[in-house]
DNA sequence: GATGAATGAGGGTTCATTCAT
DNA sequence: TATGAATGAACCCTCATTCAT
């Protein structure tokens, strides 16, 4: 118990370093090296916990998701209505702690790995049928059957399409911009909501 | 001058294959050998034509591009009316030999590169900038010029979402699907044209 | 006292365990960690009981050898004439116990390493001037003694490269054809005894 | 057709080194920057001509038999009759050049790997072919059929044996008393043959 | 221009061994 | 006593790059 403890720990510290260090170096440049330095251990020990320098990425794309999950689901449970519940899921998507370019960086260069990564495939495709989930819910009350799958579709495009953007030019796009855009697109698909009005919150609360 | 002839097609047979090892084995699985190898020389001559391997691979992510953009240029030649001068920038961006799966893992294992190869960035700026100026020119005459921007921003932020996809889950789409979302998107934005009728004549034609 | 009572308890069964693991992986792929998982206990375990990976498979082949001489000893306290003590030494080579691939393989091992591992060199010399030293014994009644030392030196090497079949050939030899080949040799070398007898005994005991 | 040249002459120069380092190192302390050291050239020169390390081996174990296999194929050229066919092959497995402590140990090596690697299994095989028909081709003439595969499996464990106990004490035995033992072996089980004479002129001759 | 030989740095992984608990 | 955390050395292998022919 007390072993499984401290065990979980390195574990997780080991995956947050790896994860750091995706953020910085991208995949080609992560090496186990690295990622031990940054944990502040032996290069020994990683391999002591994670099998495989693969496993150990499939770990951080875990945290990874994990940390959008978790914001996602903390602002849900604050969604009373279906339109808060769809708004949740789109803010929680751009929180200023995970929008950010290293983060989407992050993000990137595992995307660029999960077509020679079956593992790595697995894991992309829980998440995405989570997020399709969640959005085919929220919408299950606010629009008819026959246009939920393609504003689905939209929205996701949306977001990925924005965080790439934020990988690429950080400098032309900040959470505020992106969610304007996401606010644009729902007022004309789902115009008897008043999508600003979410808008404005999210920033006041930010 | 003959000499330099036979140089630029030797050039080009390597960034294409280059190119081509970039589809099914990613950046990481991408080495010198196996670029000679696609191209049917050997090791030896890839550094004679490109200097480092980086180098190779900006000139691979360039004739990517050239691609995407001839395809566009061709499309707009035909353009008569600025809506369709707009549908051509977004038809170009669907074409089906270049909407593919490979062609897409290509692109994202570029994209996942660029925050850490200046090189790469720099073209990536070039392309993007093209894209912008080619949207905004489009658009100047379809919008007031207090909304082009944010369309422009959704327009690209889709195209990159739906391209993303199409690397990461093959099956789930189709160049008449992202279609048809650029449509349904455009119907709400501009919604004096019939997109509808671009569509058409797209599936028509292919 | 108890303490080492059970401390011998467990050197018994590492010691067992990594003669075990040398059948199966051979020296080469014969892990410290793989012997501890085999007697069911931990890495840290093995390195308590034997200070080092060398010591632990040198007791290892003490075992392997007792194995053999334990053999050996039962079937001639059972002997009375000397050519029964001959043949009890050559029939405890070829019991069924141990005359199996597993622990041919594991016998040639322990040997491939003798010539740069001092220790198990000095093993290997005491077992094979017991062996000699027997034989020699038992050979005093045969043979004059100029003879002696060749017929000794003929058993041990045909006793050897049976036993080298026995690992490298599992299928092509048993201890049946094993001791049959023993006969051949004896009846031709000490021809006044029936050694037929001897073997026809042995497989009825079998 | 002159770079092949160039390649195989370092490729028999790299397996002829990780043959000398074979004897010395055995099989658990070959490394590859040993067999580059005595082949004086550089670690990745020995993957550039052998995939792995298991290939070099392979190769090794071919040059070891090869060397042994040529003496033989000489010395029976020279045989007229059956018998000296017999003695040539037997001869030709205790060749000084060959029949050396540090030879005998690197084919001791070699032998313990066997039974977990295939492609050493596989020559192994092969060559124990070669050798037990040519045993069984001189035999035909000198035995009835009934007795020859007993004498060949006796003389091919007996050479065995005899290089284990050159490989295991290399001070207790020499060339000489290997083929009088040899010689007694067969002059009691073909005594119309004098094998005294075939081991007389080999003494002759070395 | 073209080939492949050669190098050397660096990466992932294994493993014996030591140590703290 | 017993565990497994931790280390560091060593090994195999890959690969970009340089060079000689």
């Amino acid at each position: 118990m007390k072993l499984t403890r401290i065990s979980e720990i390195r574990r997780r510290e080991l995956r947050r370093a790896a994860y750091e260090v995706l953020q910085t170096e991208g995949m080609g440049g992560a090496t186990v090296e690295k990622v031990a330095l940054k944990a502040g251990t032996s290069k020994g020990i990683v391999h002591h916990y994670f099998k495989t320098k693969k496993q150990l990425f499939e770990h951080a794309m875990r945290h990874s998701n994990s940390g959008l999950r978790d914001g996602v689901i903390k602002l849900m449970r604050q969604a009373r209505t279906p339109d808060e519940r769809l708004w949740a899921i789109i803010e929680g998507n751009f929180m200023t702690d995970f929008f950010t370019p290293a983060i989407c960086n992050a993000w990137l260069a595992l995307c660029a790995e999960v077509p020679r990564e079956p593992q790595l495939a697995r894991i992309q495709r829980v998440v995405h049928a989570r997020m399709r989930s969640n959005l085919m819910t929220a919408l299950s009350e606010l629009l008819p059957p026959e246009q939920r799958e393609a504003v689905a579709l939209a929205i996701t495009s949306l977001i990925d399409g924005l965080w790439l953007r934020m990988g690429l030019h950080p400098g032309e796009i900040s959470a505020q911009t992106a969610l304007t855009q996401m606010t644009d697109y729902l007022a004309h698909r789902i115009p008897r909501i008043d999508w600003n009005e979410h808008l404005r919150r999210a920033g006041a609360a930010a």
